[in-house]
DNA sequence: GAGTGTGAACGTCTTCACAGCT
DNA sequence: AGCTGTGAAGACGTTCACACTC
């Protein structure tokens, strides 16, 4: 079990549906595309933003239209999920023919507000926040890295991917110059709390967090964390709970080897089953 | 909304539970734990592990016992859910006094399967893949990176962290050699499928992935995947998401201005609620 | 005929609330 | 008196299956 298909969610950090909402920000239109996006489940999301991905693919591939069911296969999900997710942004299908592959680019990227520029200021510049500097203006357009900070007096002013770095002391003022929507720590543990707070002084309401440290923040601020270290773990208990099944299996005679079960095999040689 | 709390789920790769899964299971000697891995839900299974980390910092501060409540409030999520989660890998607690850190420890510990050594190798020596060889020997202990691959002529034998870069063709022997439980993929999305598929034919279970591709592996392989472009999305999202509630909010006369609830002032000052 | 869009069924995860142990 | 462990209720997300459109 497990594999290919179910991108699956994200980590999330969805916070108790409780009371504290939203403040500011300035007026917009369009209100039925607001309206919608609220209702968007969090995993829905993660998984648009993969279909972006496939789609943007198929674009420089020249397909102009797609159908659910061949989108969901290069997605890696299936197209029951793929529809509803779609249905979510709004019905742009054809019936009987499928998507209109630019159509459908340009109504995911609204939704998920790659209409508007977010600049990135990467905190903590050693050699993960050199990966993410160098990164190159983030993969899936729109996210210019803006803003590099640290506390290192050697890096002061260093060019790190053609953005000089500055102390930590500054980032409000240059968050606020650069007008820095999204921050990310990529800071040594200890560390992490202090900088998102200057970062959340700074008006910065997303976080991306790599560091193993659960962030105190206002009910405003988005905190998104990717942890290595619990990344590892859950596929190593997921390493034990196979091996369990496949002791288990063994002691009950090997019985019943269905579909798709690999057995010791697979450790000493080419695993079949492709 | 959005906070702090709910530490939130993880990029799963939730297969689906459907027809092509498990058959067997049965007997085993060890019923009790076995048993019990099967059955703990994948997002319990991400936040055991950041429990975890809380707990490793506890005891070297020397705390020996803690309550739901606490713990839970460390970890940023509810005391209800961390009970239930506990309550997953079995029952340590005391009624009325609250966990014994230590031995929490090891039965978390023990469930994640992290009782034994998970030897990682890292595809892909660019920015990230550096930063992961570097990364030493891992965070949260158990998963030394013990081999290193690209394609570069100029890197191979070239030390990293302290182990030298070999060829990509050699995966499967040097995987083999080196027990190999666990791949890391960091190497640019054309590249990712072929060596996703040198690791699987090494025998390696469990792959973590982060090239922006959905990788095609067999049933008996776990993918997890760390996107950053999708990460950013999401938050993007969030970003529009909010704007557009508080333009709805003004258009509704700004009413309602419930519980804990900042207003424009964070755009250009401290953000105060602590 | 082919394929979208969606209500309704189903399953999973979270939260509640309290019984039961120390 | 305090805090864990858990059944039962509820929220959420996924899958099914089919009416509807092209």
């Amino acid at each position: 079990m497990v594999a290919q298909p179910g991108q699956g969610d994200e980590g999330v950090t969805t916070p108790p549906p409780g009371p504290g909402v939203v403040p500011n920000q300035q007026v917009t239109d369009e209100p039925a595309v607001r309206e919608r996006a609220r209702a968007i489940p969090e995993a829905a999301v993660a998984r648009l933003a993969v279909y972006l991905r496939v789609l943007s693919g198929l674009v420089e591939q020249g397909v102009t239209t797609i159908s659910s069911e061949e989108l969901s296969v290069a997605a890696g999900v299936n197209s029951a999920k793929l529809r509803k997710d779609l249905s979510y942004v709004g019905s742009y299908g054809t019936r009987g023919v499928g998507y209109d592959v630019e159509v459908l680019v340009g109504h995911i990227e609204r939704i998920l507000g790659l209409t508007r520029k977010h600049s990135v200021a990467v905190v903590g510049i050693g050699n993960l926040g050199h990966a993410l500097a160098n990164y190159g203006g983030f993969p899936g357009r729109g996210f210019p890295v803006a803003a590099l900070f640290d506390v290192d007096p050697d890096l002061m002013g260093v060019p790190v991917g053609g953005i000089p770095v500055d102390h930590i002391d500054d980032i409000p003022r240059v968050c606020a110059e650069r007008d820095v929507t999204i921050g990310v720590i990529a800071t040594p543990p200890p560390a992490a709390q202090a900088v998102c707070d200057r970062l959340v002084s700074a008006g910065v309401q997303c976080i991306l967090n790599f560091a193993p440290v659960v962030l105190q923040v206002p009910d405003n601020v988005e905190v998104r964390k990717v942890d290595l270290a619990v990344e590892m773990q859950i596929l190593s208990f997921h390493v034990a709970r196979r091996a369990d099944e496949s002791t288990a299996e063994q002691a009950a005679g090997g019985a019943r080897t269905g579909a798709g079960m690999p057995t010791a095999d697979n450790v000493d040689g080419m695993v079949i089953r492709p």
